[in-house]
DNA sequence: GAAATTAATATGTACATACATTACTACAAA
DNA sequence: TTTGTAGTAATGTATGTACATATTAATTTC
């Protein structure tokens, strides 16, 4: 069976048959618009009831990944281009998603003392130095997004991890911390030099700049980031209710 | 009762308890952070199932409306409730609120033909005109955004109503049209001919666009937007919690 | 051949039920 | 005072079942 769902295991089914989903929505077949199979015989195939899978279904047609049609079926929404705001997926996550495969053209890590406003969104003293990552990423040989992380000394990493694996997931698993809250501010600028020599771009070129904070659990600070994305290379999108 | 719901009503229950929810979020107790009452008695009082009324919740939960906590109970998210009734304060109030003054610069209003776009997003057949505003504001001797606004033909607004009032205070006072849910997509261009003459800016130059669908309770399309803002001058923010 | 009818098939709605997990409370033991 | 333990109250997980509804496809009727 190529996919299938472990009932000894704790995590559970309906988690299980999402992350599933996950998979097979990132297949090139169903990207294509192929149906996925029927609820009713899904359900038999992965051994879990229908409730269940639904549960799982109902939570990537809410996520806009997915669309149901009754007598038809239901099948990857092509529509949704764009990352919706409140989904945690990782940057290589989220483009690999939609098919894009990310490429990464520098990953620098080092130690640095923090300025100001850092030090002063970690709580720390301005002699205490913190891990900093720079990151230039893009697909085939076109650079999009240069990226600059500064983490928190408390989640205790020491700069030699493997950071080609997603961020979250290695912060999740491996230091037990978890990125619950995120702040972002996002504006537009020109570009400047260095910008313009990471990106590819002439200088003065429009960028779209992305501050964010991040917090875990307890509203700690956890990651302070900065992304700077080539225009027109990246939408956000927002969706608000009230 | 002050709840109720009516059984006998082809209206799905699960929606009719979704609608009840937010209408007890709305009140000013649950907004305090005092808990709803548990899901089991909730349940017998509106004499529906446990999962019907789960589903309602869980849709609220997805929207990050409400919080649930094992052994505690479910509450309305407080994180949410300021950021997002932030994002609804109209242009003139955001600035208003940071001791801007806002001069409004051009104010068009004309009938046009929609584009294959817009007719779309409108449900509506291209021959159907639609009021359009445009609109340059600033503050000063300097504008630093370029609105453009198409409007529903179905809200009925003529084209002669005064546009210096708050534009969503207008529909909802005037033309009882109330807008609830907005989409939108945020990202970085370079202004064109026209922009940069709107703005007073080079050709060129960095601006942040923001696109935005916004509809009303029935998730009825009301209005299309865009917004050109002059780099720097303004900041979206974004608070999102998992 | 066109129009109306019927059947089939997928998702949609709804219920009753059971046990698991989490986290708070209170009390007892060390 | 701290630590352990049992009880309890809430959400979390999962199943089986039944019928409703919408839409396409096939069939019959005119």
């Amino acid at each position: 069976m190529k996919y299938s769902i472990d009932h000894k295991s704790p995590i559970p089914l309906h988690i299980q048959a999402e992350e599933l989903l996950r998979s097979m929505i990132a297949e090139e077949e169903f990207q294509n618009g192929k149906l996925l199979p029927n609820e009713v015989d899904l359900a038999k195939v992965l051994a879990i009831s229908r409730t269940t899978l639904r549960q799982a279904i109902n939570k990537l047609v809410f996520e806009g990944l997915l669309i149901r049609k009754k007598r038809t079926g239901t099948k990857v929404n092509q529509a949704t281009v764009s990352s919706k705001s409140n989904n945690w997926l990782s940057f290589s996550q989220e483009m690999k998603l939609r098919g894009i495969t990310i490429k990464n053209f520098e990953l620098h890590v080092t130690w640095v003392y923090p300025d100001e406003i850092l030090a002063n969104f970690f709580e720390i003293k301005t002699d205490r130095k913190v891990l900093k990552m720079e990151r230039v990423r893009g697909r085939s040989d076109e650079p999009f997004v240069y990226f600059i992380s500064y983490f928190h000394p408390r989640i205790g990493l020491t700069g030699d991890e493997d950071f080609k694996r997603p961020l979250y997931e290695l912060l999740e698993m491996e230091y037990s911390t978890v990125a619950t809250l995120s702040k972002e501010e996002i504006s537009a600028h020109a570009a400047d030099d260095i910008i313009a020599n990471k990106l590819r771009i002439t200088n003065g070129s429009p960028v779209l700049f992305r501050k964010r904070f991040v917090f875990d659990q307890g509203e700690r600070p956890l990651e302070y980031n900065l992304g700077y994305y080539k225009a027109d290379s990246f939408v956000y999108t927002v969706e608000s209710r009230r």
